[in-house]
DNA sequence: TCATTCAGGACCAAGCCAGTCCTGTTTTGG
DNA sequence: CCAAAACAGGACTGGCTTGGTCCTGAATGA
C-alpha cells in the first residue's frame, strides 16, 4: 500500500483552509469552503482537536481555530494524528516483539532504518509547503453557490484510491 | 495508513534468503527456511520474478535465484513491484487529473514534494542494508526440524497489523 | 513418459476504512 | 430563562482491499 488514508488528505485540505483566516470557523463553514462534505469536515477537525493542532471553541459563535501557524505544523504530525505513530511495519523499534519467530526473521529491526528515513522526510514538510504560495484572499472562488460548486474528492469517486503512475 | 503490505515485507524476506546463496533455491525450500508459508512464498517470488527483481528456471531441478545482487535492489523496487508505483495520493505529479475539483483543491500539486522525499528516502536504501551484517551461514537455524520452526509472521497473527508505538 | 517446479489466474473470507448519524454538552443571545 | 448554534464523542454499516489458498497449464530434466 504505502498510501495515506483520505482522511489525511481531507485533514491537510482543511488544515491549509483554516490557516487563510485566524478567526474561528465553523465546520459548516470550511465544508462549504473545501467541498468536503460536512460530516467529515467534522470528524477531521475533531481529530485534529485532539491531537491539539487546532483550537475549538464550543457554543453558539464557537469554532475551530489553528493552535499554531502552518509553518510549525509538520506532515508527519497530520498523519500521526489520523493514521497513528508511522510503522511501516511491526517490526519497528520500540514495538513490542510480536513476532513469534524474532530469533529467526532475517530482517529483524532492519525496517528501523526505512522507518526513520520515512519520518524525517515526513518531519522536514510542514503544511505551510503545501500551500500553494499564489493562493491569496482574492483567488478564492466566491461563495455565490457554494451548493453549486465541484466537491473535492482527493481520489476520485470511480477510479481506484491511488493513481498508478508511470 | 502509510503501512507496508504483508506482502511486502515478506518479499524482503524471502529476497534477503534468496541472497544468502546464489544457487538455484525452490519455493518449498526457501518456504522452509524463512518459516514463510509456501503458497505465499511462490505468490511472493512470481511477483518479483514479473518485476525483474529474480530470475527463475522452470522445471524439474528449477528453482529462483536473485537477478542482481541485493545492495543493488532499493526497497523501493520491492514496494513499487509489490504494491504498484508509491503514490501517498492520487494527486501526485504525472498522475492523470481525476480530481474533479482541480482548481479548488488547496493542494494541488503539493503532494508531490512528500512523495518525492519518501521515494528518494526508499530508494536511498537497499536490502543489502536489511540484512544483519552478522548473519553468516554458520548462523543460520539447522533445518534440523523445519516444520517445527517457528514461522515467520511479520505482523502478529493476533494482533493488529501495525503496532501503535508510543 | 513421468515427476518436478514454475506461471498465471480465479476465488473466498476477513479486516479495515469511509462516511453517516445520533445523542449529549457548552455557549451565546434574545 | 429559554432556545438556537456549534462542538464532543461514540456507534454503526457498507464497500473495498488484502491475504492466503487452490487449480490448471506449461516447461524441464531424468
Amino acid at each position: 500500500m504505502l498510501k495515506l488514508s483520505k482522511l489525511t488528505d481531507y485533514a491537510v485540505v482543511v488544515l491549509v483552509r483554516l490557516g487563510d483566516d485566524f478567526a474561528l470557523q465553523t465546520s459548516g463553514g470550511i465544508a462549504a469552503a473545501t467541498g468536503v462534505p460536512e460530516p467529515t469536515v467534522a470528524k477531521v477537525l475533531k481529530i485534529m482537536t485532539t491531537a491539539g493542532l487546532v483550537c475549538s471553541q464550543r457554543g453558539a459563535r464557537g469554532g475551530y481555530r489553528l493552535a499554531k501557524p502552518l509553518s510549525a505544523i509538520p506532515v508527519a504530525d497530520v498523519i500521526t494524528a489520523i493514521d497513528g505513530p508511522i510503522a511501516l511495519t511491526a517490526c519497528v523499534e520500540h514495538s513490542p516483539a510480536i513476532c513469534d519467530s524474532s530469533a529467526l526473521c532475517p530482517v529483524k529491526g532492519r525496517w528501523d532504518r526505512v522507518n526513520s528515513a520515512i519520518l524525517d522526510a515526513l518531519s522536514g514538510i510542514s503544511l505551510a509547503d503545501m500551500r500553494p504560495p499564489e493562493r491569496d484572499a482574492l483567488s478564492v472562488v466566491p461563495m455565490t453557490e457554494a451548493s453549486a460548486m465541484p466537491s473535492y474528492h482527493p481520489a476520485g469517486a470511480s477510479v481506484s484510491t491511488t493513481a498508478f503512475v508511470e
